[in-house]
DNA sequence: ACTAAAGAACTC
DNA sequence: AGTTCTTTAGTG
């Protein structure tokens, strides 16, 4: 008797441990990594094998539960385990580092949540028609429905009551339901299919070679029929077995009718195929290929090759200025590693920059790249990951959650822009791409290679302690300027009676630049019209119900929190004290647009940001547009700042770039100095030397100078003071716990006494802090107060050991973030 | 004495 | 998370 362990596809961390069931004779081709049904708690769901043992073993796996209690597999849900052995390690080293169950880690190999859809069903039990329940006629009417139709789901027994006029059991179908249930004359059944859809089409399939001798043999009548068959005897592939899509036939001009008469005239037959869909496919290659590298670059290449040969791990920083080359190094890379016959993903920060490197790529490598990001549906993923199981794939192209493409033999990751926020998950798992990849890197003993003009702290600090080995590109391609950046003092405009969100310096530079007929970018880094909503009698501001948090009025009358999306109609009197006299304070996107209609009426403006970009290429199709010059400004939030490249664009204004200088936060400084130089770096990627315009409110910050200045050193030298006098990271690690309660005093309470604990454990141990505890960033969230305790550690791995035993893991009021973005 | 609702415990 | 077991409040 073979014993399966299991974890059970449920994100709670009260069950995040493995479950023994005994694996039924005829699923012995069971294995760790197969996804599997089994029942639990009373019903049926899905979980995912992570070891299988002879029940003799049963004591050596650490559980005296037994055996003739265990209950049996039920089904298998794939035809193959779906995670490798090295995916579980991954996901158990994973877990034990962002303290989470290694099946929530898991879980994100997979495309959506689970691989099963389960539905409840409800079974009428045969011979209850005597049963004393019955005399009620509601309790009958429902129990015979059920006895004649099978199993239904309630939602279908529902509708089958009404159609039979029994109104009265269908509207208390529930507790009629539950009253059969508690006597026994009803069952809940479970029915599980599998999520994935697959897409077929029909093609005509032609086996043998279509002669000349054919085309004239054809009825003089059958004209259409001759010329479709002309045109296929030229598309005759060389094995002479044609098998062409309806679809593409169509396209020819060839309908189905005419198709299938070609076929009753003994010419092939109509089949169906699976299809894998693929948005990419169309995309064409954006450069030609080039061959010669720079001597910089050449010399990346060959570190990354040589590492790629040994075979073992290892962590590059790809230190490239804007317009070094970069992306040239990674295709050189990826092909090196494609040679040994080695998978490959490429991350973007964005979803949208995929597109990009699609392009980049696809003149290189054609076919043999697949694209994978949340933005596709779930059954578009699944094709994508067959497309990869099937060898037709093997170069990865997405977003961070194509690190978890389910791929064999990874031999190179690429990270490109590492530095970028948006690589870390704000979402439980909170992991950081840079970990995974690393880990993943590291189990298949491949290369990490992480791209920046401007590295994060961390990463630059590790790339100079020789933790990662350093590529430096300090040079651009044909030795092209760097733009020319100058700032405007936000405080000296209002000195001067100026309150447009747009200063003078910057007026000039866009009337110059419409002038030249060439194109800019204008940053504003919030969205909506007035950022906030004040009441001026009260002084109140209006809060989002749900988080407390300030809601953002938008052009089309709404008031959105821009946290968690709630939407709220905007009052004619102040909720508080009900005073008429409501003002909108602050801008965004929305109001810099209107404010530049009217400066520049004449110039053609286009807005990016998350309200003009919820399609699943609505940004590529933005930045097309603006490319091809149908628009003279493109404006929008930080995500026109993301790595795109376009030669007409000469200037740029950073129309806040300080304002979250004063966060309570230590990467403050880090994210002013990233913007500023992120977004300059659009300037002038083409001929002409790029000017750009800074507006801020502390000109004399070393983050805003050395930002103008574009001096990444300098900026690292001053912020790498203070981060190590404040012993924060890169010289520190912090973990960030969140407790969470409905009783602030709860709250508050349990953070002091796991900090208490904390300093009994580490106290006097100048390496182990802790800050706090605080209100946290949303103090108030859905009816649960928030407190927030930092540990900063020089050694966490034993934080991690001390949280372990504290129980945190297994906690639902605590949450648990590692390396989190913002300390507030 | 019995039922419905609310809360806690448990899930191989 | 969702089911079932346990306790408690509510009813005539």
């Amino acid at each position: 008797m073979q014993i399966a362990d299991v974890y059970i596809n449920i994100p709670v961390k009260s069950i995040a441990q493995a479950f023994s069931y005994r694996v039924p004779e005829s699923l012995e081709k069971l294995s760790a990594g197969w996804r599997v049904l089994v029942p639990f708690a009373g019903r049926d769901i899905e979980g995912f094998i992570v070891c299988v043992y002879p029940a003799e073993k049963r004591q050596e796996h650490g559980c005296s539960y037994p055996v003739e209690k265990l209950k049996y597999i039920k089904a298998a849900v794939d035809d193959e385990p779906w995670f490798s052995p090295l995916m579980i390690e991954a996901s158990r080293w994973l877990a034990d580092f962002y303290l989470c169950s290694a099946g929530e880690m898991m879980r994100l190999f997979m495309p959506g949540k689970s691989g099963l859809k389960i539905q409840m069903q409800y079974e009428a039990v045969p011979d209850m028609q005597d049963n004393m329940l019955m005399m009620v006629d509601v309790h009958r009417q429902a129990y015979e429905a059920l006895l004649a139709a099978g199993a239904e789901k309630e939602k279908e027994l529902r509708r089958q009551l009404e159609a039979d006029g029994n109104l009265e059991a269908a509207t208390q179908l529930d507790s009629v339901l539950a009253g059969l249930l508690k006597h026994g004359a009803v069952r809940r059944v479970y029915e599980a299919s599998r999520r994935s859809n697959e897409r077929s089409e029909s093609y005509l399939s032609i086996e043998r070679p279509v002669t000349a001798e054919d085309v004239e043999g054809l009825d003089k009548r059958k004209k259409g029929q001759k010329r479709l068959l002309a045109w296929l005897q030229d598309r005759q592939p060389s094995d002479g077995q044609l098998a062409i899509s309806l679809k593409e036939l169509q396209q020819e001009g060839f309908s189905r009718a005419l198709v299938s008469s070609l076929t009753e005239s003994g010419f092939g037959e109509i089949r169906q195929r699976r299809v894998l869909r693929d948005s990419y496919r169309d995309f064409v290659a954006s450069c030609k290929v080039v061959r010669e590298l720079t001597e910089e670059q050449q010399r990346a290449v060959d570190a990354v090759d040589e590492q790629l040969k040994s075979g073992a791990y290892r962590t590059f920083l790809l230190y490239g200025v804007t317009g070094s080359g970069k992306t040239q190094v990674y295709i050189e890379a990826a092909q090196r590693a494609r040679e040994l016959g080695r998978s490959v993903v490429v991350l973007v920060p964005e979803i949208a920059l995929t597109g990009q490197v699609v392009q980049a790529f696809k003149g290189y490598f054609g076919n043999d790249i697949v694209v994978m990001h949340s933005r596709l549906s779930i059954s578009e993923r699944n094709d994508a990951i067959l497309r990869v199981r099937t060898g037709g794939a093997r170069i990865i192209i997405g977003a961070r959650s194509a690190l978890f493409t389910p791929v064999e033999n990874i031999g190179l990751i690429i990270m490109d822009e590492e530095q970028d926020s948006s690589y870390k998950q704000d979402e439980s798992p909170r992991y950081h791409a840079r970990v995974v990849a690393g880990k993943l890197a590291e189990l298949h003993g491949g290369v990490l290679l992480l791209g920046s003009a401007t590295p994060s702290l961390e990463t630059y600090y590790h790339a100079r302690r020789g933790d990662y080995g350093l590529l430096c590109m300090p040079r651009r391609i044909g030795n092209r300027q760097l733009p020319q950046v100058v700032s405007a003092d936000m405080r000296q405009e209002l000195r001067l009676g100026r309150r447009s969100v747009i200063s003078l310096p910057l007026q000039n530079l866009i009337a110059d630049t419409l002038a030249r007929r060439e194109q800019m970018i204008l940053m504003l880094n919030r969205r909506g019209f007035a950022t906030f909503v004040m009441c001026r009698s009260c002084g109140e501001a209006i809060k989002c119900p749900q988080c407390t948090m300030p809601l953002v009025f938008h052009r089309d009358g709404r008031l959105l929190c821009h946290h968690c999306d709630i939407q709220v109609p905007v009052p004619d009197v102040c909720p508080k004290c009900g005073s008429p006299y409501i003002k909108y304070f602050g801008s965004g996107t929305e109001k810099l647009e209107k404010e530049l209609a009217e400066l520049v009426p004449e110039a053609r403006i286009i807005r990016m940001d998350r309200d003009t970009t919820t399609g699943k290429f609505a940004h590529t199709e933005i930045l097309d547009r603006f490319r091809r010059r149908e628009f003279d400004i493109l404006l929008g939030t930080q995500m026109v700042a993301k790595g795109h490249d376009i030669p007409n664009v000469t200037a740029v204004g950073i129309l806040s770039a300080d304002s979250t200088l004063n966060m309570p936060d230590f990467r403050a400084a880090e994210r002013v100095f990233m913007l500023i130089t992120q977004t300059a770096g659009r300037a002038g990627r083409g001929e002409v030397p790029g000017r750009v315009v800074v507006q801020c409110y502390n000109p004399g910050h070393f983050a805003v100078k050395t930002g103008i200045q574009q001096d990444y050193e300098a900026f690292f030298r001053e912020e790498m003071k203070l981060r190590r006098v404040l012993f924060n990271p890169p010289f520190s690690r912090i973990i960030k716990l969140v407790f969470q309660h409905e009783e602030e005093r709860e709250a508050r309470r349990r953070a002091e006494k796991l900090k208490a604990d904390f300093q009994q454990e580490f106290g006097g141990n100048p390496l182990q802090q802790t800050v706090g505890p605080a209100p946290a960033m949303m103090s108030w969230l859905r009816g649960v107060y928030r407190f927030s305790l930092l540990i900063k550690t020089g050694d966490i791995e034993s934080v991690l050991r001390f949280l372990r035993r504290q129980g945190v893991e297994s906690d639902m009021g605590i949450m648990v973030d590692i390396d989190p973005l913002t300390t507030s």
